[in-house]
Order: C-alpha cells, then structure tokens, then sequence
RNA sequence: GCGGGCGUCGCCAAGUGGUUAAGGCAGCGGCUUGUGGCGCCGCUAUUCGGGGGUUCGAAUCCCCUCGCUCGCCCCA
C-alpha cells in the first residue's frame, strides 16, 4: 500500500520541535498576561461571509487563498486565514465592548491555499493581540512595543521595525481616487500585474517589487501628501511615543498591508534571515472594521506574529548563540530518573514507584521491556537521565531499591559509590537525594 | 495559478547503460539475564518516488505522472 501523506503544506510538530514551540509559547502568554491582555479562543471555523466582509473581498486572502467549503446543511464555511475577524466577531457576539476596551490575544493554527515555500505554509500559526476600543496613539506605541519587546525577550535583537500610516479611512478613500486617475493616465508605463490592480486594489501597487513600475511610481502623488494634518500630527505621535519607549524604527511609505481593513498605523517588524518572506510580524490600526461587521465604531489595533517564521528565527539564533535567550528555549527535557526493571514482582514495584514519584511531581521514565540489566542502563544512560533506579529480585526480597547516578565519568570502576540503597517506606529520603544532582557522591 | 532545482534505507549519501545497488550515522541483536559512555561481530533497500517506453541489459537514456523544495504573486 502506497505510504500516506500528510496534505501539502500541512507540516508535523515532532517532539524535537514541540519542546521549543511550547517553551515559546509560555514566555508569550506571561508576556500579555504582564501587559493585561487575556486570551480569547475563537472557532477555527467560521461563515465565508465574516472574511469575505472584514478583509475584504478584493484582497489575495479572500479572493484565492481561503479553505472554503458547504457544510451538510449548504452554508458556505471557510477555514480562518488570520485571527482578527474571529475575534471581532466574538467580541461583538459576546458583548464584551459593554465593558469597555478590550485587550485581548489569541494563538492557534490559521489556513491559507497558497504555494508553499520558505516561512510558508498551508496551515500555519499565528500568535496576535487586539486592541479593541483604543484609538488614541499611546494605545499604537502600547501595541507594538507588545511585539517589540516580545521579540526581543526571546532573544532576538536584529529584526528591524517598520512603520508608516495610511490615514483615516476618508483620507485613504481621497487618496485612492487620486491614484488612480494618476495611474490610469500612466496605464501603458507599469508592469502588467500593477495594471490589473488599478481597478481592484490600488495602494497594493506602491508595493510592487517591479522595479521599473517602482521608479514611474516615484512621481505619482503621495499617500504622506494627501493625507490630513490631524493624521500627520497623530503619526508623528506615535513616533515620538515609540522614541520615548526606545525602540528604533524605519519609515517606509511603501509599506501598506494588503488587508483592506487597516487604516492610520501600519508596521511589519521584519528579518533579513528569513528568505523570501521575512516579515515576523504584521499589523496596524483597524478602525473601520467592527462597524463594518456590524458594531459601534470602535477604534482598534492589533498585530499577528508567524509562528512558524518565529521558529525558524530562533533556530538560526539558537545555533550561532547556543547560550543565548533563544539558545535556551531549544533545551528538551530529559527525565529526572530512569527507572530500571526486571522479574515479575519487580515489575510491579516499579510500575507502582513510578506513580508515587510522579505524583511527587517528578519525571520518571520506566523501562517496560524487561531487556537484561545492560540493555536497560544502556537505555538510561542515553535517556539523558541523571539519575538511574533500579528494582530487581534482591531490591523486592529487601524492600529497597538502588539508586544511581548515571552522570559518573566512569561507569563501572566507582559502582560502590554511585549506588546506594534506598528503604523502600522512605520515600522521602529518596526524592531528596533525586532531587539534589550535585552531591553525586552518596 | 506560473517559473527554477531535486527525488537511491529513518537521516546523510556513492553510483551517470553490464552480472551481488558502496559507505557513514541512527536502529536492532550478540560478545554481556545485575550495571551505561569505548570496542568488536552480525542484521537492516529483490530495488533506486510511481507508471510507461528504448535496449540483449536501465537507478542510470526518453516520455508522462506524483511528490518535495526554492522563487513569483501575496502575506504571518
């Protein structure tokens, strides 16, 4: 039978990863859980028309990207691309804007049809904040040092922030139509791709990587020229706040996310390690979209960090500075004692230790082959465990079991002295033996 | 959806038309049923992603197909 595959760009975590994945994961939930910000679990699964009307549907996302299928009772169902109108629409559903702004996050697997490649996949993660009902420019600086600091905190120092605004939604609508009379009058110059855009996703065309298209582009009106002076002065607070907070950033003009909800802040914090697609991670301000699904107006920001980029950032971090912050995160566990095991009423000594010892809270790995003495310390010894306990017929006979540590230079010469005998009714003083590695001499 | 690169064991691979498809790592077993790092010995691909063709003969050449990968588009 032909081998079975996983779907394409759906990826396994094997252990050697999840280890990583979920110390990573502890550090950002104590990180929003310091910042106030509390976890929001949204149904992986939501109507077509959510997406269809919060990213909007002349976006990559919902025009070609989405999962989309009919469930048995015929409505259209889609797998989420991002995080942000799950959220929102909890929000609204649950009426938690009755209780004033929200700071919330959310973490899990999002789905996008797309080819995948490097830091790409079909089904990736995301870990995002929202904040839902700020609208002044500290909640901006708030947000994205949120980000900043959590990058940094796990321990990566070279990413580069970059930023820029789009204006209030009227200023973006302003500047749309002057656009695009410009580029229409300049139609016959730019690349195809670009041209196709015109109609469909105008600002999208400032970011084209068509350098030719690039430099007509140049004389084109600018996003910074058309926007008013109230969204000019409320960008250059928002930079002056994030001075304040000492975190360095780049203005990039180009900058304009592809997601029609975003308006005023834009920011991609970005790495030049990643390939192709090196943004970590993306987000802004969106203060048009709770309406446009349907709530009050409500002015909110938030961002998205790829998981999987993440990963494959302090991986490569990890391995030039393996003593470093993301060095440390890529640490597995081993257990705290191999319990080693053989004859019938050994066995079940030991399956009965076990227990107690891990309701002691410590880690124990049980040898459950009844292999010879050598096999199974052969086993301890590459389990990684400091410590190797051992139940045979003698130790049952006495009612003691053996402890030892495997963590010897010399594993048979000094046996006398890394072994010791333990009572079986002092489980106590056995756990504290286990638990102090550095007296190794018994 | 469109381009480029690549598919030989769990992993890294040699082999580029001639009888048995190197080697290394890992794994398993033994030397060793009461003591682990080392060593030695043995085992582990009837088959080279799959299908078809050319040939006396194919992992090697041709065609198709599937998959992986990198890039475009777009994003996290």
């Amino acid at each position: 039978m032909k081998q079975l595959r996983s779907l394409r760009g759906m990826v396994d975590l094997l252990p050697e990863q999840t280890c990583c994945w979920q110390a990573t994961e502890e550090i950002a939930r104590n990180h929003f859980l310091k910042a106030g910000f509390h976890e929001i679990r949204t149904p992986l699964i939501e109507v077509t028309d959510l997406f269809a009307r919060g990213i909007g549907e002349a976006t990559d996302v919902v025009g070609k990207e989405m999962y989309s299928f009919l469930d048995k009772g015929d409505r259209s169902c889609t797998l989420r691309p991002e995080g942000t109108a799950s959220v929102v629409r909890a929000v609204l559903q649950n009426g938690l804007l009755n209780k004033g702004p929200q700071r919330l996050w959310y973490g899990g697997p999002m789905f996008r049809y797309e080819r995948p490649q490097a830091g790409r996949q079909r089904q990736f993660h995301q870990i995002g904040v929202e904040y839902i009902g700020a609208g002044n420019a500290r909640s901006d600086a708030e947000v994205i040092s949120l980000a900043w600091r959590l990058l940094y905190e796990l321990g990566l120092d070279n990413l580069v922030l970059e930023l820029n605004t789009l204006g209030s939604s009227e200023d973006r609508e302003v500047y749309k139509s002057k656009l695009v009379s410009w580029l229409e009058a300049h139609v016959e110059e730019i690349d195809e791709e670009s041209r196709n855009r015109v109609n469909t996703n105008p600002l999208r065309i400032l970011d084209t990587k068509n350098t030719q298209t690039q430099a007509i582009l140049k004389k084109a009106p600018s996003l910074m020229d058309s926007i008013s002076d109230e969204s000019r002065q409320r960008f250059v607070e928002v930079q002056e706040l994030l001075e304040a907070l000492e975190i360095p950033f780049k203005l990039n003009p180009r900058l304009v996310r592809g997601l029609d909800y975003y308006n005023h802040t834009a920011f991609e914090i970005t790495s030049s390690q990643l390939g192709a697609q090196g943004t970590v991670c993306g987000g802004g301000r969106y203060d048009g979209l709770i309406e446009q699904l349907g709530g009050p107006p409500t002015p909110s920001i938030g961002w998205a960090i790829g998981m999987e980029r993440l990963m494959l950032l302090l991986g490569m971090y990890a391995e030039i500075n393996p003593k470093g912050n993301a060095g440390r995160l890529k640490k597995s566990v081993s257990p705290d004692l191999y319990l080693i095991n053989r004859g019938l009423k050994a066995d079940k000594f030991a399956l009965l230790l076990a227990h107690k010892l891990r309701a002691e809270g410590l880690i124990v790995e049980l040898d459950n082959s009844g292999a010879s003495f050598g096999k199974q310390f052969k086993r301890a010894d590459r389990s990684g465990s400091f410590w190797a306990l051992i139940i045979g017929d003698e130790e049952v006979a006495q009612n003691k079991v053996k402890l030892k540590s495997m963590k010897t230079s010399s594993p048979q010469q000094d046996q006398n002295n890394s072994e010791h005998l333990y009572d079986l009714t002092d489980i106590r003083g056995l756990i504290n033996q286990i638990n102090h590695k550095d007296s190794t001499n018994l």
